[in-house]
DNA sequence: CCGGGGTGTAACACAACGGTAACACCGCTG
DNA sequence: CAGCGGTGTTACCGTTGTGTTACACCCCGG
């Protein structure tokens, strides 16, 4: 489950650049534009962190932050403060509102992704322990890594992901299609056999040095991970 | 334990279609024409998956969404979003508003299908547990495996597909054209005597090692699978 | 006990499918 | 702008799966 960051902000241009960013990183994204509606969503769904621009129309974001904090429920959440200048006064403000760190616009979306990154480690480490393991396999989601036995694979991002969906759901056979559909781009038009050829990449890759098989094919159905291994032999 | 699924929509011809589609692929289908009605029938019983025409009469889509999302016991269910057009904005709305997926129409049944099986697979993997067992069969449809009392049977795709048929309805004969029918696409013109070939390439995987006959022939009618075997001597 | 429809079986041709390598393209970076 | 790594497509090939057919066999009724 990836966690759910809740941005607000008044612009969309910004929303929009910092959604795609974040959901690169492995975040769910809701945005609002301003403080009204943030508490709406935030009653219908609490997010795992918010980030909150200074200025917004209607309700400050700092008077949101108090009713975050003062909510049910809510307290927890970890706050992130967007202001418009490095003003040190605004700092202090921001900080002792309750907020757990605060950014100056303009900033990198790599800044900003980092600084969540960074305060939900801190209060909640559960949430970027993000590794999935599967025999022999195991992938670190945050630092983008994967072993196979201790030993580092290196794959390529469309192996990565591929494998990634294979692994958490060990056994399982995914068609084509469903792979297109997961692993890649929704309403990107890719060619079926190209699935192929990525787990043929992917198996290169992981198999390399002669190890067992671990991704099996299932003619006319599709592939899956096989955590123990492929039984070569009938 | 079919999954449950309601299908809103204020097209006839639409929701005749899906649910034809939906019911072949193993789902409990309930309809309504409208938001209000939606809701109504959520009441009396909770779906286990909610398929929203975007533009409804009355109450529109993302409104029942909302409610949905609001009301108590329903949070969790997930919703898949209907949308007239390709448009960027609606895709961003829908997901926003708490969809999990979105289709934009017009679209071929298969497609919504795989959407639904995908959506759950995500939300409530235990709802496809796919198996199919009977006797001292076992097949894991998920895994595309057959066990027979614990022992692994490899099956060719058709033969998988005839045995899922034959196993589902156990002790019911089936004629070759109903075989050719369920079996194989409904256009493929196939020889009836071609099932036959089948039948008899699936014995031979399933009785490995001088087991007792599970498929019963049944002259002049078809095949039947028998659970406990076939009683041999008269 | 003979005959005929119905089924089991093996053999064969070919169609379908997946593995693989080669290539073209694209976006970056030096 | 050349080079490079990553990606998608395609064509070819071997393997495996599938449909058809021919023939043997069996059961059953005349």
């Amino acid at each position: 489950m990836k966690p759910l960051i809740l941005i607000v902000d008044d612009e969309d241009a910004l929303l929009e650049i910092v959604r795609y960013n974040l959901e690169r990183a492995g975040f769910e994204v809701t945005t609002t534009h301003d403080g009204e509606e943030a508490l709406t969503a935030i009653a219908e769904r609490v997010p795992d962190l918010v980030v909150l621009d200074w200025m917004l129309p209607h309700v400050s974001g700092i008077e949101v932050c108090r009713q975050i904090r003062r909510l049910g429920g809510t307290q927890a959440i970890p706050v992130i403060m967007l202001t418009a200048r490095s003003d040190e006064s605004d700092k202090v403000r921001a900080l002792n509102t309750g907020a757990d760190d605060y950014l100056t616009k303009p900033f990198s979306p790599g800044e900003l992704t980092a600084r969540i990154q960074a305060v939900l480690r801190r209060t909640r480490p559960a949430l970027l322990a993000d590794a999935v393991r599967s025999g022999e396999i195991e992938m670190d989601l945050s630092s983008h890594r994967v072993f196979r036995g201790g030993e580092t694979i290196s794959l390529r991002p469309v192996e990565f992901r591929l494998l990634r969906i294979l692994l958490e759901h060990p056994g399982r056979v995914f068609s084509r299609e469903q792979l297109l559909d997961t692993v890649w781009d929704r309403d990107a038009e890719i060619e079926p056999r190209t699935v192929d050829v990525h787990v043929r990449r992917l198996r290169k890759a992981l198999n390399a040095g002669g190890r067992r098989e671990l991704i099996r094919t299932v003619r006319a159905a599709g592939y899956a991970f096989e955590p123990e291994g492929v039984d070569e032999v009938a």
